[in-house]
DNA sequence: ACCAAAAATGCAACTTCGTTGCAATAGCTA
DNA sequence: TAGCTATTGCAACGAAGTTGCATTTTTGGT
């Protein structure tokens, strides 16, 4: 998926926001920019424990800040807790998958205007600032898992 | 949106699911059947409250029986409860609009599944179950207000 | 490099959300 | 109606998220 970024990369996503450049905010950044799937908030402080002294309370004050300034989107998941991705150019609005099963969350292509207007219809009345598309069911693999149990009688 | 539904109907509604007709599975039934837009679980608490006394364990645990026999439908959303609204075949799986300013809810036109598969796309990786669309901006209302309090120079 | 002002973090306390075990109660079937 | 089973209420708990305030760090100007 994303390109492994380098701590210059994330130094500069801060700098053009104009958001102070401190070690938590970079270390946070940075696990988002690094990772290929969606993280939830217990996703970034097991990733963070290892390399840094945080705070739990600063996480969540990065995140809502990230946020409003764009620099991630939160992904909705009826599981409770959500999950946060890097949104940049490269890195546009897409739909997403959750496996039922192993409960694997991962990013599907990007639709491209166009094609989203045409089953948006034509409805003018809403100012449509943000499309989040969640697909759930079986991710292939345990699909093929599933239908092997079935063949040995498993289940 | 959904007509009016009586006591009777949801009464129906448990005895084909097989499931036993307590008040309080009734109440909270009927609150879902007869609200025009989905609820959260404060919504539903509120709403029962002048109607029932119930724990409020109890509603958790109906909602959940209620959607694993697929009697309701869960809408994640990011502000962090989700919301609830009836699954029968008048009220099929529909994208839905969350206005960023005043919060409202509300249900768009429900997609065909010729229309939904010309967007998914040629992957055949997944099993397909549900899809869930989410769209946010302004509603009619706010953004009317928004142009007014613009013209008269208010923030 | 230093200093002061502003910003960010840590900490503690608190609220809300959701879950679990168990005892009491109510619904269902015979 | 009686007995069995399913459901509910209650209490307790853990996790999630928020807030106020003291402390520390960053920043920008000297
Ligand atoms: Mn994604
Ligand atoms: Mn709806
Ligand atoms: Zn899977
Ligand atoms: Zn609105």
């Amino acid at each position: 998926m994303l390109p492994k970024t380098k701590d210059k990369d994330t130094l500069l996503i801060l700098q053009k926001t104009g958001l102070s450049k401190t070690p938590q905010r970079i270390a946070v950044l940075n696990i988002l920019a690094n990772t290929t799937v969606p993280v939830n908030i217990s996703g970034i402080r097991d990733a963070l424990e290892a390399k840094i002294r945080i705070n739990r309370v600063t996480i969540y004050r990065i995140l809502s800040l990230f946020k409003k300034h764009m620099i991630i989107r939160e992904i909705a998941s009826t599981g409770g807790t959500n999950y946060f991705e890097l949104a940049t150019m490269e890195n546009p609005v897409h739909p997403h998958f959750l496996c039922r099963n192993c409960a694997a969350l991962s990013c599907l292509e990007p639709l491209t205007f166009s094609q989203a207007n045409q089953w948006l219809g034509p409805d003018k009345d809403y100012s449509i600032e943000h499309i989040e598309i969640n697909i759930s069911g079986l991710c292939a693999s345990c699909r093929n898992a599933t239908k092997l149990q079935k063949r040995s009688g498993k289940v």
